[in-house]
DNA sequence: CCTTTTCTGTTGTAAAAACAACATAATAAA
DNA sequence: TTTATTATGTTGTTTTTACAACAGAAAAGG
């Protein structure tokens, strides 16, 4: 697996030379870990200096509520990171993040990532600036999944998800990272319900799915 | 109107010295404007590369969807900050920023903020901290509105957000910034069906208000 | 002050979601 | 392969929400 080449696909190591990534990871005090399938990363209630960036694998980000409640919070593939805002704040985690499959995890300490180094990195300024885009760009996309929660109906939660999916993906034939439960707790309703819909929706020729790979058709 | 003390309590000007803020100012290209009530700061669709403060005054941001639903996303009062996302990643805004009361707002260049200037100020570099920060905390809001509107019921997102309100204010009794239909917006809930449910928990003797004013009960 | 407008609460009805219980399909394990 | 386990789909019932229509209270404007 090449590290660099991955990492070039982060947003936090946009625009940084390739040559240089190996330098700025010892700056970082990079690690990395590797953990088998439903692996809890980060637990509730903890805290970390380090943000975490996916090499291989897949995971989820859980919320589990005071009654109970499951609610999938986003998911999170190569190149993909996550712990960004707990090791910003210094605060404890709200959330579990838990692996979907085998993973391995870069971790990047995170002050050294938003200080400026005394070896004066080359790079280290176009890494503050990624990182701010990269805090944007997280923002934005819980602004898009708030679209969707937000929706006053299942179905309407559905086409809002799956449509800009499809998007995402620049086809309207795509697969999703989640399973039914999972894209239920994502979008908040109640998995029976949501596959009920589902094959209501199919059956009035919106869409075709087979497991998680959806088709959606145009309406006319 | 006293700029620098205002500025004292916000995010980004955390731990930077009161007598530096005035030259940062002019680095920063900081200009500030006067609006009415119910104005338009920024309106969907818009770009700009400036990130605003509030210094006097409040707004709403608020989402409109493709069927005319109406969404409160945040409510924003004095030393409050937005726009930081779209001026960060260089986006149109997918929202509406909206004055409550006639408001007046410090206006930031983005650009001077996250790059260190040539001049060398002397609490540059806070500032970019300060702004990864700040925009973690972002994050952290955007996720505690998710938990609120997560909740299955009615009931249970009006006792999620009602109560961590009175955590914020450290008391029982505690004013909210919404009237009735901005707080359905917010909690995305039909206005009137929010109505009756404050009046049955009001008569189960869970809380008590008068406008804008509540007062939680503890359970026994 | 009165008038008008906006805000809030109430109620009944129609629609939708939650829940439970179960059938079937797909997958993993023995 | 057979069995066990998990995932998905279906249906009927109960509960909750959305919607509409309206009444009274409060606020704004003249």
């Amino acid at each position: 697996m090449d590290v660099v080449q991955i990492l070039e696909r982060s947003v936090l190591f946009t625009r940084i030379q390739p040559g240089n990534v190996e330098d700025l990871l010892s700056c970082l005090k990079a690690r990395t870990s590797t953990f088998p399938k439903d692996y809890t990363i980060i637990d509730e209630g903890e805290y970390t200096d380090e943000m975490g960036i996916i090499l291989s694998g897949s995971a989820n980000i859980v919320r589990h509520d005071f009654w109970g409640n499951r609610t999938v919070v986003a998911n999170l593939g190569v190149a993909d990171s996550f712990a960004e805002t707990i090791a910003c704040t210094q605060l404890p985690s709200e959330v579990v993040v838990i692996t979907c499959e085998p993973t391995i995890v870069l971790f990047l300490n995170i002050h050294q990532v938003i200080t400026t180094c005394r070896k004066g990195c080359v790079h280290h300024q176009s890494l503050i600036e990624n990182m701010v885009k990269l805090l944007s760009q997280k923002n934005l996309e819980l602004m898009k999944k708030m679209n969707h929660i937000t929706k006053r109906s299942t179905r309407e939660k559905l086409l809002s998800y799956l449509s800009e999916e499809a998007k995402k993906r620049k086809s309207r034939t795509f697969s999703i990272p989640f399973d039914r439960q999972q894209l239920a707790d994502y979008l908040c309703v109640e998995r029976s319900a949501m596959s009920s819909e589902l094959s209501k929706m199919r059956s009035e020729g919106l869409l075709e799915y087979q497991k998680s790979t959806f088709t959606l058709y145009e309406e006319e």
